[in-house]
RNA sequence: GCGAGAAUAUCUAAGUGGUCAACAGAGGCGGACUCAAGAUCCGUUCGCGCAGGCGUUCGCAGGUUCGACUCCUGCUUCUCGCACCA
């Protein structure tokens, strides 16, 4: 017999496994999974594997249910990231070094390699694909592919093209976070800090200084009538410079950034802050009014000037107030124009008062701001005067209007500063011209994505709200780009189409990725694709044989039954795929199904490369074998939990793998005769047929496992204690240990290969029959009859257990017949509560008095507390009980090891046996 | 802040109106086996109880109901997302 050795079964099983999972067009029904192909910049971790395991196993169970199963996998290397990677290595960055050479375990030689970014993921591509092989992963690896591949930027072009003609692709203006050193647009992951701060949309209010403009930022231009005065900050350094030909004074940084958005600027002169206080300036809406000094003023934010609303603006109202402490400027007065309930005259004084806030640098200046702003926004309204309009609307009117005739403009800025590029510089607002935005905003479009969605099976349902909520909320996207890998944006080839958005209608390349290889990329035209996925024929298309082919691939193929992908891509690349496809995509070929994930946590903790937090994959699979991993990762946690990887928890999966096999292996050449307790075993297997292939198909791996696993190996157990003395299991056992070990085998596909060929089960296990349940098998009665010797066992272990005498013997007493007439009633009846009057009007009932009533009222608790799948066969016919305890006698004997008798209750042998109730013997021990 | 979920015993976690002191697993404790360890098996793991029982529990506070872990309202805490990017 030979040993559990885990390393070995991997090794077996590879070896017949190498082309075993190619899978092409046949007569079978297909099944198409896809999951979110990765990004190799790194390696496999635990939470990884999970990713992965999760379709395979279904994939191997829909493939042993006789399906023609595609699991297909790929290499997303388009992007930004790789390419600060391979930089940050070049630069010699100790961090990034630490991580790939210790953490990733990447040798030296090949990490010097990684100063050119496509070997970073053509490295850890290959690495990928080792480790999912040593993972057990059912995938067609003819079909792989990168995202740069010649072929596939055709592909892309020719989704483009499509797209473009639908009026999908449109150009505009666009503001980004940008570095002036990189000269590229900055990504959140590589930024140093300010990952949280977003683009605002400031007002600039243009005050009149002579021959120039002083211009101030605001966020809330209708406060223009408010305003008292201005405020600069008298240790900073201005500049006046031409903008747009115009004269303008600035901070020395607002100019910088101006030149970034859309404005041309020359610096003609510097003048310091301290000569601009007390100089008059005007607007038209305002009047003349008095720069003051004020040192909160930050030159970095906006223009480095801003008004003064002192009556509204809680920072204005006490920066006044400090100065008139100080008895400068007490001629200027508040001037309020909103009215807000709750607030009083002034909203600045009022709440500042209120709060009793001593000076500017009390720390809940920002959150008081913060209050009314939003308090005025959404409750205020303009006085009659300034044309009584809500703040909401007025807001917008006002901005508009000081644009048209008020010289104002535009200026982009962060909310949260600052913002540092990982190079070190500061990051900028710039506005990029020419940039292509997928227009997910258009109504229609979203109208059909919207009805495709309601035809989608969506798993677990309840995502479905977070679909339809993005749906509604996605604005037009961004997709093109200067800096990554890629493939060239067709109307503009100096840009680059954006990651998230050459990753939408993948799915359909696999169906083709093995055979267009064989195509030259030159010859590659749009109108080849329009043959491959939409059938539009043409003239002189070349390769034409090879092109049914593939053709006849996708038909097959397409569309796919599942895409899986972690829970964090819904708002972007899962929604993305679904506009896509209703806009290339006849109906017939729209996606089908989602599956979510939930995310992974090592030890409680999150996972998370850059912290070190992770364990490999690979590691893993070395120290615990492949299926150790697969079991604990799909036993742990239903797919769409999240789920925490403990070793300690992972050690005792694997000793549950060994017990199998070691059960597996002993009870396989079981050869003793039937007993009546085998055919209880057949029919209880059944059951858990039916209960694992359910959770299959509604792709609940841990419930699966809670079935095929320890659902048979408790029975099992009962199975064993019940079998008589000196007999080994029947031969029924062998029958069990083929079905045991094939609703396992998706789980744990190595152990199940090697006990398959010790079960001289045919072929491979990963493709036999997936186990039916035979509804003949199963009888409920002989499970009803095991129920009540359950039942009544564990009743005698708890008495036995409280009285702590050593018993002479065991009396188990049966209830008499009426009794179980009156269950029968009572289970029967639809009103439990009135039904004891019925019962009483029976005369051989009323005979009996109150035992009878007693009898009935112990009845309905004892139906309350039984399953209802007890009750019910129990209510239409009772199990003889007699028979039951009879044949089980040698078996009490032999468990409690004290004489068992039998009687009925009404023949007088004790004062308990009056308890005695159907299913619920009354026990007497001596 | 906005949106989507979640909260159950030491931990993971099942449970959508009476099958519930609450499936299952892990861990702990005790025992059997053993020279010993591991593995395996058995028992126990809210409190009380020398007859199969009783009491108090499922984030917090209320409510609906004959009856609530399950339904409703409010609160607290946690996770995910909020975009120019994998």
């Amino acid at each position: 017999m030979s040993e559990f050795d885990l390393g070995k079964f991997e090794d077996e099983a590879h070896e017949q496994w190498i082309h075993a999972f190619e899978s092409n067009p046949s007569n079978l029904e297909k099944f198409y999974l896809t999951v979110a192909y990765p990004y190799p910049s790194g390696a496999m971790h635990v939470g990884h594997g999970r990713t992965y395991i999760v379709p395979d196993v279904i994939a191997r169970f829909w493939r042993m249910k006789g399906r023609q199963v595609l699991y297909p996998m790929a290499f997303h290397v388009t992007g930004a990231p790789v390419i600060g990677i391979s930089k940050r290595i070049a630069n010699k960055d100790e961090k990034t070094i630490r991580l790939y050479r210790d953490l990733y375990k990447v040798p030296q030689n090949v990490l010097d390699e990684f100063v050119d970014p496509l070997t970073i993921v053509r490295h850890f591509a290959g690495e990928y694909q080792r480790v999912m092989t040593a993972c057990g992963l059912s995938i067609d690896w003819r079909r792989r592919f990168t995202t740069v591949d010649p072929t596939y930027s055709k592909f892309i072009e020719w989704q483009w093209k499509h797209l473009y003609e639908a009026g999908h692709v449109i150009k505009g203006v666009h503001p980004v976070r940008y570095c002036t050193v990189d000269e590229n647009p900055v990504g959140d992951h590589d930024l140093l800090e300010g990952d949280k701060a977003e683009v605002v949309k400031f007002t600039l209010v243009m005050f009149r200084f002579g021959d120039a403009f002083i211009p101030t930022a605001t966020l809330r231009p209708e406060t223009i009538h408010g305003v008292t005065n201005l405020w600069a900050n008298p240790t900073v350094v201005y500049v006046k410079a031409l903008v747009d030909g115009k004269a303008w004074i600035v901070s020395k940084e607002a100019a910088e950034k101006l030149a970034l958005q859309d404005h041309t600027v020359e610096i003609k002169e510097e003048i310091n802050g301290k000569d601009l206080i007390d100089k008059k300036v005007s607007h038209p809406l305002c009047g003349e009014i008095t720069i003051l000094p004020a040192e909160f003023v930050d030159p970095d934010m906006a223009s480095g000037l801003v008004m003064s609303v002192p009556a509204h603006a809680p920072f204005d109202y006490i920066a006044l107030r400090d100065l008139q402490q100080a008895g400068k400027y007490k001629e200027i007065k508040p001037i309020p124009l909103i009215k807000v309930e709750g607030y009083g005259e002034i909203p600045a004084q009022f709440a500042v008062e209120k709060a009793g806030i001593a000076n500017q640098m009390d720390s809940r200046m920002d959150a008081l701001t913060q209050e009314i702003y939003s308090a005025e926004f959404s409750k205020g309204k303009l006085f009659e005067k300034y044309g009584g309009k809500p703040v909401r609307v007025a807001r917008d009117d006002v901005a508009a209007l000081m644009v048209e005739k008020y010289d104002s403009a535009i200026m982009y800025e962060f909310d949260v500063r600052p913002v540092v590029c990982r190079c070190g510089n500061r990051v900028r607002v710039k506005i990029l011209h020419d940039q292509w935005f997928l227009k997910y905003s258009d109504p229609i479009w979203k109208q059909q994505v919207s009805d495709h969605l309601g035809n989608m099976a969506l798993v677990p349902p309840e995502v479905r709200a977070e679909f339809d909520r993005t749906v509604g909320w996605l604005k037009d996207w961004a997709c093109t780009r200067r800096v990554g890998l890629g493939t060239r944006f067709p109307w503009d080839t100096t840009q680059l189409i954006e990651p998230l958005s050459d990753s939408t209608i993948y799915m359909a390349y696999y169906t083709i990725a093995h055979k267009i290889r064989d195509i030259d990329s030159k010859l590659l035209t749009p109108e080849v694709f329009d043959y491959i996925f939409l059938g539009k024929k043409s003239d002189d298309l070349p390769e034409k044989k090879k092109l049914d082919v593939m053709r006849n691939e996708f038909l097959y193929w397409y569309p796919y039954n599942y895409r899986f992908s972690a829970k964090d891509l819904i708002s972007n690349h899962l929604t993305f795929q679904i506009f896509h496809h209703v806009s290339i995509f006849p109906k017939d070929k729209l996606p089908a199904g989602m599956v979510v994930f939930g995310m992974g946590l090592l030890n409680g903790a999150k996972m998370s490369s850059s912290k070190g937090n992770v364990f490999l994959l690979e590691d893993a699979v070395a120290e615990f074998g492949a299926d150790t991993v697969r079991m604990f990762l799909m036993g742990s946690a239903e797919p769409w939990q999240d789920f925490d990887w403990r070793n300690e928890l992972v050690i005792s999966t694997k000793k549950q793998i060994e017990r199998f096999y070691s059960t597996i292996m002993e009870l396989r050449n079981a050869s003793g005769e039937p007993h009546d307790i085998d055919k209880w075993l057949v029919s209880r297997l059944q059951s858990h047929i039916e209960r694992t292939t359910d959770a299959l198909n509604n792709f609940q791996t841990r419930q699966a496992l809670q079935e095929a696993w320890f659902g048979i190996e408790t029975d099992l157990k009962w199975y064993r204690r019940r079998l008589p003395e000196n007999c080994e299991g029947s031969h029924e056992l062998h029958t069990l240990c083929s079905v045991w070990t094939r609703l396992l085998s998706p789980f744990i596909p190595f152990t199940g290969e090697h006990l398959w060929k010790e079960l001289a089960g045919e072929g491979l296990v990963s493709f036999a029959p997936w186990p039916v349940a035979d509804k003949k098998l199963v009888s409920p009665r002989i499970e009803l009859s095991e129920e009540l010797l359950s039942r009544t066992v564990e009743d005698i272990e708890s008495i036995m257990k409280l009285i702590q005498i050593t018993p002479k013997a065991i009396t188990i007493a049966l209830a008499p017949e009426w009794k179980h007439e009156i269950f029968r009633t009572i289970a029967q009846s639809a009103d439990r509560t009135t039904v004891i009057k019925e019962i009483m009007k029976d005369d051989r009932m009323k005979k009996r008095g109150k035992e009878a009533t007693d009898a009935a009222r112990q009845c309905t608790t004892l139906i309350h507390r039984l399953p209802p799948q007890v009750v019910t066969p129990l209510a239409l016919e009772p199990v003889n009980e007699h028979a039951v305890f009879e044949a089980a006698q040698a078996f009490l004997e032999h468990e409690f090891g004290v004489p068992v008798h039998i009687t009925d209750a009404e023949k007088g042998v004790h004062v308990k046996a009056a308890t005695a109730l159907p299913f619920k013997p009354a026990i007497i021990i001596e």
